[in-house]
DNA sequence: GCTTTAAAAAGTAACGT
DNA sequence: ACGTTACTTTTCAAAGC
């Protein structure tokens, strides 16, 4: 009876230790991405929730809390890629992407699809842009997305074209390769969807 | 106006089977030509059939899959053989082992764009996997006929996990008129 | 859960030229 | 800036780790 006692203070220590780890983990992710501490407020829950219902199973961890912290952003309207949160977190970009599927699904977080504009204002004050230039790619988004132009396109490649064609259009141009790099996408990428986004919007560039 | 049903295609259909005899793949991997067998690696043996293409697995217990095929017919034609090279061993196989169709995996085309977003919305965000970042289809599972779909921007589809062809037919017509329900399409 | 096999859809990426 | 190859998703069986 002893040994029970024993064991389920053993196992309530390890829960613990595993939950406190996985809170500083969220901590020191947000840290690194610079999110605010109401998006780690929210990860926190989302990581709670999960835990709650039992869906760590065959899971690492760390999986679940880069998981619990890339849902959070998206739904406190801050996203951040796959990429740049795989840059903060072990674990790999794959891992993170269908633990993240699997955990929205169960916990049924109906996610929105991430909307390009949100990354405008953080890519361009990274290439010092200015606000026209925010408004410009925004305009350019906001029209082409209406046109079905974003079906199946992920969502910073779209940002990162929109916000190309606006610094050309503002006389405060980038390089694609400059703006490929704050994006994280590849400079075919921007061009590719640079292409479509003049010709949905009548522009010659 | 061309029907989306005239569109589908089998692009792959997915069957098991058994000789109903035990057998010893290192031996077979020495005498049929082009097996390809790694143990360590898997546990089956690959064979491939070029008229018609496809893969068959052969494992220790007898039990067969094949892959690859455009028709149920294929299978059938694919699995004879398959059974022949293994006869031709002095395998003995079963007079007409059953053939089970697993999977068909289905394309099709409903031949207008789609708006993803809005039928990410439509549909219901519990209903859908829409994640372009990872993927540009968004997937919907159907519960009757038990299938899943991913539908792209261009209006094309994949129709997988059926059993049988009417399976494609019956999800491509519950898409078109939900979709058309909705004002999706079009 | 993983390993292997096949196939489509469309987007993205990483090679080489 | 091309072209090619390859990876992402879904489905399914098999046997073994």
């Amino acid at each position: 009876r002893l040994r029970k006692w024993q064991e389920r203070i053993r196992t309530k220590d390890a829960g613990e230790r595993n939950l406190q780890f996985a809170l500083s983990e969220i901590d020191r992710m947000a840290s690194a991405l610079g999110v605010p501490r109401s998006v780690r407020e929210v990860a926190s829950v989302i990581y709670r929730r999960a835990l709650k219902e039992d869906l760590i199973r065959g899971r690492s961890i760390e999986g679940v809390a880069t998981s619990a912290l890339y849902a959070a952003c998206r739904k406190e309207g801050i996203p951040r890629s796959l990429e740049e949160i795989s840059e903060v977190s072990r674990v790999e970009r794959k891992e993170i992407g269908r633990t993240y599927r699997y955990i929205s699904q169960e916990l049924g977080l109906e996610m929105r699809p991430v909307d390009p504009k949100k990354y405008v204002p953080r890519f361009c004050s990274e290439l010092e842009l200015s606000e026209e230039v925010q408004t410009k790619a925004n305009e350019i988004i906001e029209k082409t997305a209406e046109e079905g132009l974003l079906s199946g396109k992920s969502p910073t490649g779209y940002a990162a074209a929109a916000i190309y064609a606006a610094s050309l259009l503002c006389n405060e141009k980038k390089t694609q390769r400059e703006v490929a790099d704050v994006a994280q996408v590849t400079e075919v990428t921007i061009r590719n969807r640079y292409q479509e986004q003049i010709e949905a919007m009548g522009i010659h560039g | 106006m061309t029907d989306p049903k005239d569109t589908i295609n089998i692009e792959n259909v997915v069957a098991s089977t058994g000789i109903g005899q035990e057998l010893d793949l290192q031996s077979v991997a020495m005498d049929l030509e082009g097996a390809d067998y790694d143990p360590e690696q898997f546990p089956g043996l690959v064979y491939r059939t070029q008229n018609p293409k496809s893969a068959a697995l052969i494992f220790r217990s007898g039990k067969i899959v094949c892959t690859g095929a455009k028709s149920t017919d294929d299978v059938h034609e694919s699995l004879r053989i398959v059974f022949d090279k293994l006869r031709e061993l002095q395998i003995q196989v079963n007079e007409d082992p059953e053939i089970v169709v697993q999977n068909i995996v289905t394309s099709a085309d409903l031949g207008r764009n789609l708006n993803l977003n809005a039928i990410a919305i439509g549909l219901g965000l519990e209903n859908i996997e829409y994640e372009p970042e990872q993927f540009p289809g968004l997937v919907y599972r159907l519960d009757d006929p038990e299938v899943v779909a991913l539908l792209f921007g261009s209006g094309k589809l994949v129709i997988t996990g059926g059993k049988k062809p009417e399976d494609a037919e019956h999800a491509v017509d519950k898409i078109v008129s939900r979709l058309e329900d909705l004002g999706l399409l079009e």
